[in-house]
DNA sequence: AAGTTAGTGGTACGCACGTACCAGAACGGG
DNA sequence: CCCGTTCTGGTACGTGCGTACCACTAACTT
């Protein structure tokens, strides 16, 4: 169900932003109508007035999210000055674009990362949306490398990705967890020796 | 609580199977009273008498899946004949025991690995055991490329575990996924080169 | 045999959830 | 101004959950 006026739009689109920040700081399975309404400062019939069910909602709130971040990355590479990002610099600016922005909250922000990813495996409805959402990644990042003087195979930014994305995933089990750090130290050895 | 007498023990063991196999065919959100009680052909009651809470429950039940799979390795390892573990069965034995041997209904298995790996970061009472599981892993898997005569160092296990585990966690994104085949094909990759 | 402890199992409480319902308000085109 | 559409918001239903309770039985100790 769409909103047809431009208040019910309006109101919509609070709905979905109050789930995407939800999702943020809770994941999906903090999607819930009675949550995204109070966050929303809206009654609860409204997330079954403009959402046919939960999932519609949050795949509603998962595009707005990944499509915010998408709009960061590429922000980040305009303003990219090929002469001032050495490899440290650069690598920073790749973990910022895979593991968001450092924090203070770091870990919980990446953790919600992964277990979006990993949630999609049970939530089939929500692959093509995640696909697609992916390839842009994928198509930012090589296109930051290119800028950056590093030219690379697609095949080897899938390469990268999924060093970074396995350092995350085993950091998150430590007892204090940095997966940012993890990554670091994986992404620097893979890079450094070129 | 624990059993005190060897029915009780029994009983208790017959809970922590039943939620072992939940956690494998479901995940974690699968382990929940009645559920487990239902499996093992126990009243209700009983989960709560043997184990304070469902946390409880769902730590044994991790700990004697892991230490399952563990045992699992441990006899691959010791079966390992040096002179025929030529490239690609090499690979396949790795794969083995990082996302379970293979079977039919293949990427479910595996979604269920990295749904645990990532489902830690929200229960913190069970990094202690995971942190001692996968150490224990990846102590296996040092000593399995010692044995197959391509001894690596623990700095570089950890590289190839991460490089699967990242394979894996994006490919369970795709349309049909097939995390085992992405896995095998970064492994490849950044082995073959020597 | 009596009494203590361990185990059993049926039942119930309170809560949070997704979803449905519906009387009424606001709105917009004729 | 009027009337149909769009939106509003309070309320309710059914379900599944973790957990608690308690009368009861089995087993073991002295």
């Amino acid at each position: 169900m769409t909103a047809a006026t431009p208040k019910g739009e309006r109101r919509r689109q609070a709905l979905v932003e109050a789930a995407a920040g939800l999702l943020v700081d809770g994941g999906f399975d903090a999607i819930r109508h009675r949550a995204v309404a109070e966050r929303a400062g809206l009654p609860l019939a409204s997330t079954t007035y403009y959402f046919d069910s939960l999932d519609e909602l949050v795949t509603a709130a998962l595009e707005f999210q990944g499509n915010g971040e998408l709009a960061y990355g590429k922000a980040r590479l305009d303003e990219l000055d090929p002469r001032e990002c050495g490899g440290d610099a650069f690598i920073e600016l790749v973990l910022d674009l895979l593991l968001g922005p450092t924090g203070d909250r770091d870990a919980e922000a990446v953790l919600l990362r992964y277990e979006r990813l990993v949630a999609t495996g049970r939530r089939p409805y929500l692959r093509p949306l995640m696909r697609k959402l992916s390839g842009e990644l994928h198509s930012l990042l090589f296109d930051i490398f290119a800028r950056a003087g590093q030219p690379v195979s697609r095949e080897r930014v899938e390469e990268l990705i999924a060093l970074v994305d396995g350092a995350v995933v085993n950091a998150l089990i430590e007892i204090s967890p940095d997966p940012r750090a993890a990554a670091r130290r994986m992404l620097g050895k893979s890079m450094q020796p070129r």
